[in-house]
DNA sequence: TTCTCCAATAATGTCGATATTTATATATAA
DNA sequence: TTATATATAAATATCGACATTATTGGAGAA
């Protein structure tokens, strides 16, 4: 059917996620099934099918027979996914402490290296945003692989991309996102040496406000 | 269109879904959109839009395009999705026991009460199982409430969903489940003390404990 | 046997029919 | 006149039938 080994569904499900991921459309906003069809040049059925995954993953409502919309976030719901979060990448991170093997170390200083010499850099010349926020992501991921479960990892993945859309949207360039750079260099580096300690406690309360800084920073600046 | 006001699409999820978690598929079992169409009484997209919801949501898988199967379960990922729930239940728990307020613990005692008058009474005659299931199903949910985070009680639930799949898919018939019905009396009295008394660590692990047992009974019969 | 080709089966996607909601205009009462 | 209710029209969501495309299984030839 298609070059690619791809359904259509599926590649018009990964735009319409970024979309809104990236906040192409906003909160609340009504996903009207005409408008998509030209935009992602899809009949009706992939794009329902899409929106029903998106559904079933809680980035869009549906009502009766109302159509879809983008799943609207308060200010109470935000800090609600930020919260959990927190909480459940620190217990995965407490257990991948408890579990992680040589390997996993490993992955984590290669991880580490790659981001730290990337903020070093940083501090020359002008870089990639995109790039480092590539290194920092794969960081991170390095501390939880060693949890072993991949049920786990698929429900912080998901919190994680809820937590993205809140940021893009409310961190739309307003913030200087550089003060929260430096911050972070010592704190990675903190995080790091408390995880190949493995400390957990000291880990976990690092991981956690780690998490919570966008909320801070998103609360003082709305509120 | 519909006498009561939903969605043909909802109604054939709702189907659908108990007759995977109640093993009516078995897992690996392919689905084929005619025999569906048949039984569901649903045209394609309908059935299409259930089964992409269901996707998102792990209970079936889809490859290319060869069409859906009910996800297989492997004894592994038995054990993970087990593994996994233990962890989030108890920290989810630990959360309430921190946050939880008065009516939480008035919803915990008033649960409590009919799951255990309900144990005393089924020494006496014979009682509904099912009956049963939600009074218990019930006393954990008060449990938990107390986390006041509508996110995490989201991913629980949707753990608690595939572990049940599990449950139905081994324990049908299996085993004496009256043996693990008289250990649960005294584990359920034991939970709700430490709870209500705030002794986070003992909760914990009680839940902890009591959450895996399937899992032992299920590893001892086919191991 | 092993490969190729063809037919049967089934999944995916497009389109149009139907039903429901939303918007607009009109009428009626205060 | 203003506001509320009703009727009508436009928009749009939902669904099922059909066409298209891919996969599977098997028959026949090398």
């Amino acid at each position: 059917m298609n070059d690619e080994n791809e359904k259509l569904a599926d590649k018009v499900l990964s735009q319409l996620k970024t979309d809104i991921l990236n906040g192409e459309f906003k909160p609340g906003e009504k996903l009207v099934l005409g408008t998509l069809k030209k935009r992602y040049g899809a009949g009706g059925s992939p794009l329902r099918e899409s929106l029903s995954q998106l559904l079933a993953e809680g980035l869009v409502t549906t009502e009766n027979q109302r159509g879809f919309r983008v799943s609207p976030v308060s200010i109470d719901q935000l800090r609600d996914i930020y919260e959990a979060r927190a909480h459940l990448e620190s217990m995965i991170v407490g257990i991948a402490i408890e579990k992680g093997d040589d390997i996993w170390e490993a992955g984590i200083v290669a991880a580490a290296h790659r981001l730290f010499k990337y903020d070093n850099i940083r501090q020359l010349k002008e870089i990639s945003i995109h790039e480092w926020e590539e290194r920092h992501h794969d960081f991170h991921d390095s501390l939880v692989n060693g949890c072993a479960s991949e049920i786990l990892l698929g429900l912080r993945k998901s919190l994680y991309e809820k937590a993205a859309r809140c940021r893009n949207l409310w961190l739309k360039e307003n913030i200087s996102q550089i003060d929260a750079f430096d911050a972070n260099l010592s704190e990675h580096q903190a995080l790091m040496k408390a995880v190949l300690a493995r400390d957990k406690s000291t880990a976990q309360s690092s991981i956690r406000d780690h998490i919570l800084v966008p909320v801070k920073i998103i609360e003082k600046t709305f509120l």
